[in-house]
DNA sequence: TATACCATGTAATAAGTTACATGATTTG
DNA sequence: CAAATCATGTAACTTATTACATGGTATA
């Protein structure tokens, strides 16, 4: 269900076509939801089909046409809905706690491979929460901008204000990781 | 499939039956990797008929028997061999932060209900995982206990600390969680 | 004219969720 | 003897993953 009201966000920020939304999603409300693109284009078309999105045919080059898509009224009213909606928190199902947690049919070496790991995978994360942070902030960040066009400018700042806090909570926790594994493997002295 | 290695690691503690596994899962393993009761039977069953696990039928009461389950040599080189992969990270799928980054679409009251829950979601795990902490440190968790009894006194210390380090972590992030929404209310001023 | 990229999927499978279902045994 | 708890699932559904599939268009 969330991914639909992903797609929706998204769509507000501007019309796209179906190869549009797949790449802008990539770089935007994917690092919060990801989604592979043989999950997005179905989900288009049943929203189209429920009267969530709009769908127009474009031209493209002599013979062909894209689709693009539009949130309609029904779509932003059911984007407005969501959000007063409880989150629903996944239950817990984290295989690098599970897997710290019977370290002990580990030998040294593969216990620290699994907390160098654990320490590189949440680097790599946080260098890519960063950038989008500091894009969003500068407002560089090309579906904010977009977006931004098409807003009321009294609204600019609360825009921006979410999306970085969206971002600097991915980054806080991005940070907690780090700092943990790094912790263990002092504690595990490995 | 980490649901497999969870359940192995569990009845590494000691052997039970299907509904003991079920019961300690919640109070141990099923905070690292939750599973349904009926997730759990078939799978016990699976790896019945794969070898890891050996079955024993057990009389209960005068005309009936329950199933007690115990790890084989196979299925403890296969918990051992796992140790030894990469641990697979989840692609990014969080429910709270897709909310948060378009929180434009709430009103104040709406964002701060929002917030205020996130909050106080992690605050309840966190209060169960400090209380998993504290048993697992004091060695006074039911399935920490079994599992010493069974183990070489040598290595009681080193699984004692993996534990303890599991949950440590969760509540490293837990904290990260609660710190985020109280800014999160300040910044937004809801 | 080859290569990159645009465009849009389908099929098969795996994993997990929710709801339901049933009966035996123990205990107060 | 009623209630709690022990014991063990099945069925239907939803969601997501992986791999494959196809062809048009723009550009160097």
């Amino acid at each position: 269900m969330a991914l639909r009201f992903a797609l929706l966000a998204l769509l507000t920020a501007q019309p796209m076509t179906g190869y549009d939304v797949t790449k802008a999603f990539r770089s935007s409300v994917g690092h919060v939801w990801h989604a592979p693109d043989s999950q997005i284009y179905p989900e288009l078309r049943r929203m189209e089909s429920e009267g969530l999105l709009a769908a127009r045919a474009i031209p493209w080059g002599p013979r062909s046409t894209k689709t693009e898509y539009t949130v309609t009224a029904d779509g932003e009213a059911a984007l407005r809905a969501w959000m007063t909606t409880p989150v629903d928190y996944p239950v817990d199902r984290d295989p690098a706690h599970l897997r710290v947690a019977y370290l002990e049919f580990a030998d040294d070496a593969t216990a620290r491979r699994v907390l160098e790991e654990h320490a590189a995978h949440y680097r790599t994360q946080r260098a890519q929460h960063a950038q989008q942070l500091a894009s969003i902030r500068d407002r560089s960040h090309p579906i904010l901008s977009a977006r931004l066009a098409r807003a009321d400018l009294a609204d600019h700042d609360r825009i921006v204000a979410v999306k970085a806090l969206a971002y600097e909570g991915m980054i806080a926790r991005d940070d907690a990781e780090i700092a943990w594994a790094t912790r263990a493997l002092d504690v595990l002295g490995v």
